[in-house]
DNA sequence: CGCTCTATTTATAATTC
DNA sequence: TGAATTATAAATAGAGC
């Protein structure tokens, strides 16, 4: 028998022709995506070559995102200053943002220790939620390598409790046979702390989750001259 | 008999791991292809979606690279001019000052609204401690309450558990008996499986927050902090 | 939007010349 | 270095939630 494929659930990626893209909603999606690819492609240049970066975009909106490693400060002024091996200084292009970096440095630095800060108590809490779950799932009990662990004096009082828990369990029976079943009362369902029985485990580290980009367009760009300094020179 | 061409000529591309490229040669190789990839992507982002992007970068070897569409200068003014479309900013220090006021204005929000969460999960998180340390401390067992809420199904499973655990808590005790304590053995810690009850649950990939490549390189870099702004916000 | 999923296109690590 | 080659890892277009 023919292993019945499902039907093609997306055609997969299609080649794009490398020009504008005209629909204005499928630019925006475009943008995004690449910006996060591009910024990607930066961070992962800077890891592995140990190289400084730094990166300024605008979107089709017209917002502002920048990039920079170890920080477009530090770029910026290893940019003015005329950098180790180049030695000669270009000039003057970045240096508004250097001195707006020089007053900002601080903030800048304290928000950052404050995110990481906010990143390390959400991990906290997510392990401690899965924790939580993973006892009151588990009944609670200790498992039998803990039991078999315990010394002799955590094992007397274990057993007291053992004994008193039987005993509660008994009175429950007896309890629940008097009411004789004809209600299904009681327990609703899973207790509402326990949330997600599974724990959360999120992959996704939303380090590129932003505000949606609104903004008033700006006519010009498209068909300004393009090009790059390779070392000594300019391409185009 | 076939020529059997199947030898490969090459492993193709290898998955490599994200730190730093220790040999030298490799490093060097490494940052020439993904400076140019980067310098690519750069290029069609401005094509594909009208994009304005400016980019510095720093070789492992200190040599500058730039990247700019339409112009490295454009790009800064702009990025300067806060938006304003214009780009005709002329005086630095002016410029400067309305830039940052403009960001200071941005970043203390985010502070604020930062400095709220970091409280609320740091809350949430004393919180779960606390219920975590409950459980613990009662030896794990479920409470009264709780077992006066079991239903039929749940006490009966329960109960089995407790009988188990009975007789596990029985051997136990034969077992140290038997030891005689004349050695203080066993006891040593938990078991390395059991680790810590709830195992882990890694949500966070650390792609963008690498650790600096400790670049020994300009013997400056090690504390600085990476990171790139996002339309109102910082990420590092 | 922002995230997912899948099928492809691209980017590139490894290798050779 | 620099320029191919090759096989595989990654990015991402398209479509859906």
């Amino acid at each position: 028998m023919m292993m019945l494929r499902k039907k093609r659930q997306s055609m997969g990626r299609q080649k794009i022709a490398m020009k504008r893209i005209e629909n204005e909603e499928a630019r925006q999606v475009c943008f995004s995506k690449r910006r996060a690819g591009l910024f990607k492609k930066a961070t992962e240049l800077s890891i592995l070559c140990g190289a400084e970066i730094g990166i300024v975009v605008f979107s089709p909106a017209g917002k502002p995102f920048s990039f920079g490693h170890p920080s477009l400060d530090y770029i910026t002024k290893r940019f003015l200053g005329g950098g180790g091996g180049g030695g000669e200084m270009v000039v003057a292009p970045l240096c508004g943002i250097f001195v707006e970096g020089q007053k900002l440095l601080q903030l800048n630095q304290e928000h950052a220790g404050l995110t990481e800060k906010l990143e390390e108590a959400r991990r906290m809490r997510a392990e401690l939620e899965a924790e939580v779950a993973a006892q009151r799932g588990g009944s609670g009990l200790p498992c039998d390598v803990e039991v078999h662990e315990m010394g002799v004096e955590e094992l007397e009082s274990f057993q007291k409790r053992l004994e008193e828990l039987r005993r509660n369990v008994a009175n429950r029976r007896e309890e629940l046979e008097i009411l004789c079943m004809d209600t299904k009362v009681t327990r609703g369902g899973v207790p509402p702390q326990l949330g997600y029985g599974g724990g959360y485990l999120g992959g996704y580290n939303g380090l590129y989750l932003a505000p949606a980009p609104v903004g008033g367009f700006y006519g010009h760009g498209q068909d300004m001259n393009m090009g790059f300094r390779f070392g000594d020179r300019w391409y185009s």
